[in-house]
DNA sequence: GCCACTGATTTAAGCGCTTAAATCCGGGAC
DNA sequence: GTCCCGGATTTAAGCGCTTAAATCAGTGGC
């Protein structure tokens, strides 16, 4: 229909001509329909849908004071485990009838404080943020605005917010345990530097199954950083060695390095997986590169971040300001079992 | 600093009262400073950081009928296509100092129709679109509005917008032609139904290449659905024929089914993957589920997709209403080449 | 000393919507 | 016939910002 096209937005003042009333009631008839008649109502809705109104945001939002949306920053959109908060997250805005407006950080440290600006500025109800490193002045800009947001996947020391963090500690516990329950004697946990938090964490929690059990050792295996690459390095050095000298089961602290321990065994074929070593991967990490092997790992459970983060965030909206406590979730990490862990069949 | 916490968001008044200048002197400050004093300047700067004055996007931009924002609404996040176009559009936002807002329709008609409903309210400058299929009410919503659009990689019939597609036709053709130049004679051809748009610009592209080869023979293959389990299907029938009866090489309309393709041959042993058929995708999704062997397949270009819509989308936003002229960009696929059509080497 | 002139600042009129308070109007109740 | 009442509708006062137009100094020319 080319030939009506409305050249300008109409407003309620147009409306409110059109249908023969006043803007109040056109108002009403959008906000608080009990309060006006039904032939009058019937009278505004035609004209509403005749001219193709829209209610301008702006101005609702100015002249209330409230948005009926919240901001989510995320590092990095690539990465599933965003992803997968985003999904939790909506599905906690949802259930409350607001909207999630979502902007990728893209690792990017300049986008992310844009976005923490345009959300600031937008008056969001409140924002969800996955900090990148020191992402501390961006965090307290937004706080002393009084803007409700809540961190998601990192601790950033100092900030003054609810945090909603997933157990590492209990990751690298599970991912240990889960060796030894399928027979595993030798454990070797792959870690990077122990300056990246998470890192540490997994390394405490493999050491406490460790600990608990009897007859299992544990040597722990550096690397220099968390990659594929550093995966590639460790399985070589593991394919050189005598069979009783080399674990039998690895945690490795991410997905990037299981594969690429997975990868170089396999290349080798001297070592099987996980025939000879098992490996247990720490992030679930749909992204991750796909090794030959399917890879057991410890879920982070994303989803169930996203949707703790938007369950607080919704708590410090409603309270009063000054009231609010802050708190920190720890959301417990599952695990799945993949290829990479098979028990041996008995003739292999 | 929790002592002096600003209880409520002061406003452009509050800090123009604080600096002792007018609210039209705070205002010029912000937004053209050439025209005030420097000394004036510097008290209002000084005003600003003192109350933490956020100019109210709100006020602004119903002052000023302008947004700075886009709105992008995409079909699915899990999928790694649409998260590509996204890192492209923003590419094509970013370059203008437009911020690109993004929804999550995560397959649901009733959120696709939410975030277009949401974005027209908050008069984004224009909104980009990964329409699920028939989304015409909803677009033709936004149209009526006077509200710009680009369509992303879906069609819509009767859709007044410009649009931006992926060349199926070519993406047929190039996978097809890889396969005859790596020496494959005997092509499959792996469909699910026609009547989903892309397949059957894929399946005329397969055409076209072995049309225009000579001594190279088409086989088409049909399947139920486009999934994992289809190529698992496909595997079994190929696996179960004569060698000379099958082809030997293979492209199949999706990832998925070119997985359960390589997944089935892989798990008889019978037939080798990329010895005796080559495996060819068509999507590089790579969120597609990871086979046994590292897959070929016609990369969709969802970057390329996203800057190319945002381009057109400016395009448009800037075009005097009436003026603009739709049109439709189509990108064409690239080729990732990985192992499963690899040339067989003579040993083998 | 008066004036036109320039640059800095202020005034004031909206932008489109919400909402409390005021107004209107048609019935009963008396 | 007069009052009062309550539901329906309208009036009017903002919300916080932008911006064209008006005001207000200083300056230098004469």
């Amino acid at each position: 229909m080319p030939a009506n096209v409305k050249k300008t937005n109409p407003s309620m003042q147009d409306v409110a001509r059109f249908a023969g009333v006043s803007i109040a009631t056109v108002s009403n008839v959008i906000n608080r329909p009990e309060k006006v008649s039904a032939a009058t109502t019937e009278q505004v809705r035609a004209a509403i849908a005749e001219l193709g109104f829209v209610r301008n945001d702006a101005a609702r939002s100015l002249a209330t004071g409230t948005t009926s949306s919240i901001g989510m920053v995320l590092a990095d959109l690539d990465n599933s485990l965003f992803v997968d908060m985003a999904h939790g997250a909506q599905q906690g805005a949802d259930a409350v009838g607001l909207r999630l407006l979502i902007g990728n950080a893209a690792c990017d440290m300049t986008r992310q404080d844009d976005y923490l600006r345009l959300f600031d500025e937008a008056r969001v109800g409140g924002v969800l943020l996955s900090p990148m490193e020191d992402s501390l002045a961006g965090i307290e800009r937004m706080r002393s605005h009084g803007r409700p947001m809540v961190l998601l996947n990192f601790e950033q020391s100092g900030a003054d917010c609810c945090t909603v963090l997933v157990d590492n500690e209990e990751a690298g516990y599970v991912a240990a345990r889960h060796l030894v329950e399928t027979g595993r004697t030798r454990i070797g946990f792959v870690a990077g530097r122990d300056y990246y938090q998470p890192v540490h964490a997994r390394r405490l929690g493999v050491q406490r199954a460790v600990r608990e059990t009897g007859g299992v050792e544990l040597e722990e295996i550096g690397t220099d950083g968390l990659g594929f690459e550093d995966g590639l390095a460790v399985a070589h050095d593991l394919a050189g060695r005598a069979a009783d000298r080399r674990p039998d089961g690895i945690v490795a602290v991410t997905d990037e390095i299981a594969n690429g321990i997975a990868e170089g065994l396999h290349a080798t074929s001297a070592v099987q997986v996980p025939g000879d070593i098992a490996v247990v991967g720490c992030e679930d990490n749909r992204s991750a590169r796909s090794g030959p092997v399917a890879l057991t790992a410890v879920q982070l459970e994303g989803a169930a971040m996203g949707q703790a983060a938007a369950e607080l965030l919704l708590e410090e909206m409603k309270t009063p300001a000054g009231e609010h406590r802050h708190r920190t979730v720890m959301i417990r990490p599952g695990l799945v079992v993949r290829a990479s862990t098979a028990v041996p069949a008995p003739q292999a």
